[in-house]
DNA sequence: CCCTGATCTAGTCATTGACAAGTTCGAGAC
DNA sequence: GTCTCGAACTTGTCAATGACTAGATCAGGG
C-alpha cells in the first residue's frame, strides 16, 4: 500500500518504524480476517505482511511458517473457548450454548482448532490451552451425566451435539432456521438431550 | 518420474498414451490419497499430475482449477453419503451409525463437504447430490422425531449428534475410547438421544 | 479420407513459502 | 555517553505452484 520511506520520515506515524510494536498481534488479526473472507486457502503470509505494512518475511520471524501461524491461532482459540466456558458455569445447557456462541463468534479459530493437520497439535501452548478447555468441558458434561453408569458416553453425547450443531451452522447446513441467532436456535436442540 | 517417450513406445504399458483412459478418476483418487496423507494444504495439482504420470496441466482440463477438483470431491461425497444412508434404512440409530461410518471411511470427502468455502457449493452436481443425501437424512430424523411438536429440533439434534461425534472422532478429539471401531464407540453415544 | 471435438502436452508468468544474510533499534552494562 | 547484544525487521533469492495459452494427438463419424 504505502511506499517505503526512510526511518526518519516514518517515526511520526505511531510507532511504525523498523519495530512495528505489535506485529504478532496484527498479523494474527489479519489472518483471522483473511481466512474469514476467503477461507482456509485464500490467504498467504505475504498478503498478511502487506496488510500489516511490513516486509514479506516479517511474519516468519514470529511464526516460523504458515503452520506456525495456525498453531498460534489454535492455541488462542482454545484459550478463548476456555474463557467462554468458564463464564458459562457448570450447567450443561449453558455450557453447550457457550460452546455454540464461541464457535459462531470465532468461526476461524473454531475451524482451525479441529483440523489438527493444519497446525502443530503437539505444540506446548496448544496442548496446555486444550487441556484447560477440556477440563471445563468435562465439568459441563458431568452436570448432565451425574455419576451414573455410562457417564462417559453421556459426556461425549453432550460434546458431540454442541460441536455438531456449531459445525453444521457454520457450514451453512442449517439454513432453515433462517438467519436468527445461532444460540437461540441451538437452545431447543441441545435440550433434546435432557428431556424426552 | 518417468521420462517422456514417443507414443509408439508407451502404448504397450496399459492404455497410458496421449489419452490416459480415465484420468479424471485417477486424479480424484490421487487427490483423496494426498489429502488424506498431508491434509487439505499438503497437495498440489502438479503433484497429482505427477502421480498419474501426465503433464502438469492435464488435471486442469477435467476440473478447471483446484476448487473444481474439490467440487467434484464434494459431489462424490454427498453421493456416497446418500448411498450409505439408503443402505442403513429409516431407523434413527442405524442412520446415525451409517453417518459415522461414512465419515470415518471417507474422511477426506467428509472434511471437504462441510467446508463450502473450499469449493463451489452452488455447483449443480453438488446441489443435487446434497439434496439426495438431505432427503435420506430427514427420513432418519423423522424416525426419532415422530410427528410430535418440535420435531424439527429433534431432527436437528439427531443430525448434530451424529455429525459432531464424527467430526470429533476425525479430529482425534475422542482418543480416550482408544483405537476401537468408531461405529461401536458411537452407538452408546447416539443412544443417549433416545433413552434417558 | 478428412473433419471435429475431446484429451493431453508444452511453455509461460506472476505469486508464493521458505530460507539466508544483512540492517535497525532498544535496553542494559560499564 | 558509548558499547554490546539480541530481538525485530528488511532485502534478496530459489524452487514450486496455480492458472493461462497455444499447440499436438487421437477417436469416431461423415
Amino acid at each position: 500500500m504505502e511506499r517505503w520511506r526512510p526511518r526518519s520520515l516514518r517515526k511520526d506515524v505511531r510507532t511504525i518504524g523498523y519495530h512495528h510494536g505489535d506485529l504478532r498481534r496484527t498479523v494474527l488479526d489479519a489472518a483471522v480476517d483473511a481466512i474469514g473472507e476467503s477461507g482456509l486457502d485464500g490467504w498467504s503470509l505475504r498478503e498478511l505482511a502487506r496488510r500489516a505494512g511490513v516486509s514479506h518475511a516479517a511474519p516468519a520471524h514470529h511464526f516460523g511458517d504458515k503452520a506456525g501461524l495456525l498453531t498460534a491461532l489454535a492455541a488462542e482459540g482454545f484459550d478463548l473457548l476456555a474463557a467462554t466456558l468458564k463464564q458459562a458455569g457448570p450447567d450443561f445447557l449453558e455450557a453447550g450454548l457457550a460452546y455454540v456462541r464461541f464457535a459462531t463468534e470465532h468461526p476461524v479459530h473454531f475451524g482451525v482448532m479441529f483440523q489438527p493437520k493444519l497446525y502443530r497439535a503437539d505444540d506446548d501452548a496448544v496442548q496446555q490451552a486444550r487441556e484447560r478447555a477440556g477440563a471445563l468441558l468435562a465439568q459441563g458434561a458431568r452436570a448432565v451425566a451425574g455419576s451414573a453408569a455410562g457417564s462417559e458416553n453421556t459426556a461425549r453425547a453432550g460434546w458431540s451435539i454442541a460441536h455438531g450443531f456449531a459445525s453444521l451452522w457454520l457450514a451453512g447446513a442449517l439454513t432453515e432456521p433462517a438467519g436468527s441467532d445461532p444460540v437461540d436456535a441451538a437452545r431447543p436442540v441441545l435440550r433434546r438431550l435432557l428431556e424426552r
